[in-house]
DNA sequence: ACCAAGCAGTTTAAAAAGTCAAGTACTGTG
DNA sequence: CACAGTACTTGACTTTTTAAACTGCTTGGT
């Protein structure tokens, strides 16, 4: 008997998380060094400002991500760096299976899908012991 | 200026076909046996039949499920029962991975999302006996 | 035989989510 | 000063997901 409807699992509640547009890819571009916003939207290829935005907030409450602003510095002006959290480093381990299997099971594109083919300049994974 | 584009990783386009919605759960449901529609539909827990009908159809495209119907067998009826093919097998590390980061950094619900509160009936990280 | 209920979906319109192109406000460079 | 770059915001528009009803077939009970 299971009574986990009430205790509810941790498991169903990643997958939610992780499963919205662009999350992945924005942990990814993340795990591969910290970035400005413009420069994360360049480099996650195809997001746009406002989506970009609003999953940049959703992970900082979620204690992903984290957000700098020079202004708390300089007291200036609003560059900001985003960066990944320790929860959101760990997430290395789920992209690095996504990128194994990925490898292994989808190595080439039957469908010339110009649009989703997108920019992994720079977006190494950054934990290749070779 | 890149023309990466042509090259085009893989990782990318992983991330572009586990991000949709659904296709994680549905994927972790079916690791823990084969199901018909509507048992799929209850095990997933909450996509509806529209979208799961177009998710399989994807999935089974991308050879990641397969259908299989009684009519081929029996010639009478139309039981489908869908189940994980090897590459889709292969998921259950990228499952795991998600499944341990999820336990370790979000282990509480910190809103009463009620809705959200899957069925994690049944769905423990069931490894086939080897 | 009849009816309720389950199966595997399909169809509809409406709501939600995401996108696009501009615009804001500020700074640093030539 | 004009121009490019920073970080977003806004509103119109498109795409995706949704609920709910509905089709047609089968099975179980009485």
């Amino acid at each position: 008997m299971n009574q986990q409807s009430t205790t509810f699992c941790p498991a169903y509640r990643a997958i939610g998380v992780l499963q919205e547009k662009w999350v992945l890819h924005i942990v990814r571009a993340l795990l591969s060094g910290n970035r400005g916003f413009n420069e994360l939207a360049r480099t996650v290829g195809g997001c746009n400002s406002a989506t970009l935005t609003q999953r940049l907030e959703q992970l900082e409450s979620l204690g992903i991500i984290s957000k700098a602003t020079d202004a708390e510095v300089t007291g200036k002006l609003a560059r900001s760096i985003y960066s990944l959290t320790h929860a959101g480093r760990e997430l290395q381990s789920v992209i690095d299976a996504i990128d194994t299997w990925g490898r292994t099971h989808l190595p080439e594109d039957p469908l010339g899908d110009a649009k989703a083919v997108g920019e992994c300049a720079g977006v190494e994974a950054a934990a290749q012991p070779a």
